[in-house]
DNA sequence: TCAAAGTTTCAATAATTATTGAAACTTTGA
DNA sequence: TCAAAGTTTCAATAATTATTGAAACTTTGA
């Protein structure tokens, strides 16, 4: 198989991958193709590549720049910017997870704990079974919430799999 | 605060949240309302309560039994449905990562073990990055994997909260 | 058997989200 | 300083996804 078939084989799923996973399919695809190439790329190279707009590649470029999972890059004696993904996957997962940690977690996270303090009020049956639900939900999200911490420090696969095998 | 209320927070903030995950903002409701209540609701109570349309919610209380996030139960002498959560939290997140890893994991594992297979043709230089990403990633994927593995085997926070204290 | 109660389906529509592309803006170096 | 190269913005539009609501269908028990 050609490379320049497997790359887009590999782009393709991740994109649709990403978009199940509520990250717009553009910035997926895009990132599959910083990943899939060791050096970085222009815009335009970008563009070419997935057939996108300047305007949409410009706007996910920025994004996975946010997300940290690219960075610029300058090239002497070229004005263009480039731009080079992460390529050390156990800190793209960190990245994401951080990331979403940020968006999801914190979110429902912040509700609980505000629940959790709130007298309600109502049917004792009710309120019973509502705070108890709240408790234990606030309770394996922090127990979640520890694990990703875990995870995140452990920073390669050696590591990961003496864990693993620790627990089996 | 008045149950009601604090029941509709809890309503709002896990649809919002579970729309930024790729799950339907009314699937996601419907599943707080009737985790927060501990006996089933009808079809019609839960249009009632979260004012969705019938279709809507005949159709998400389907696929909340698909997730296996809820079950049908029968009142005797009432013909009415009635659809009550599982309330075990740790089943409820097994069922989660489950149906999420057959959505989302599967097709890109499937993918990487495709590529690992292939030979590749194309510049020795980009085909060994490329290699090399695919190799990374399916090792990553499959630790991942393990991870949830052991996840879904550990059935309650007493068992966690040993697992992390362990690793510490 | 049949009407009432309840459930399901699905085409039409609404809402949301992503994308385009052209215009405005910025940076660079001759 | 100014034109060329490059980047960013954003209103308009397209694409996708969710929702409605009415009609068709199914089940139940008198």
């Amino acid at each position: 198989m050609e490379l320049q078939e497997a790359q887009m084989q590999f782009i393709q799923t991740w994109g649709s991958v990403g978009s199940s996973w509520g990250i717009p399919r553009s910035m997926a695809q895009i990132h599959a193709l910083l990943l899939a190439n060791a050096d970085g790329l222009s815009t335009e190279e970008v563009m070419e590549e997935i057939k996108l707009s300047r305007g949409n590649v410009n706007i996910n470029l920025r994004e996975l720049i946010n997300w940290g999972l690219i960075s610029k890059q300058n090239k002497l004696g070229d004005r263009k910017e480039y731009f080079k993904a992460e390529h050390e996957i156990w800190s793209v997962a960190k990245r994401i997870i951080e990331e979403r940690k940020k968006r999801e977690f914190v979110p429902i996270q912040n509700l609980l704990t505000e629940l959790k303090a709130t007298k309600i009020v109502g049917p004792k049956a009710k309120v019973a079974h509502f705070k108890g639900l709240v408790e234990e939900l606030d309770a394996f999200l922090s127990q979640m919430d520890q694990l990703s911490e875990l995870l995140v420090k452990m920073k390669n696969n050696r590591f990961f799999n003496q864990f693993i095998k620790f627990l089996k």
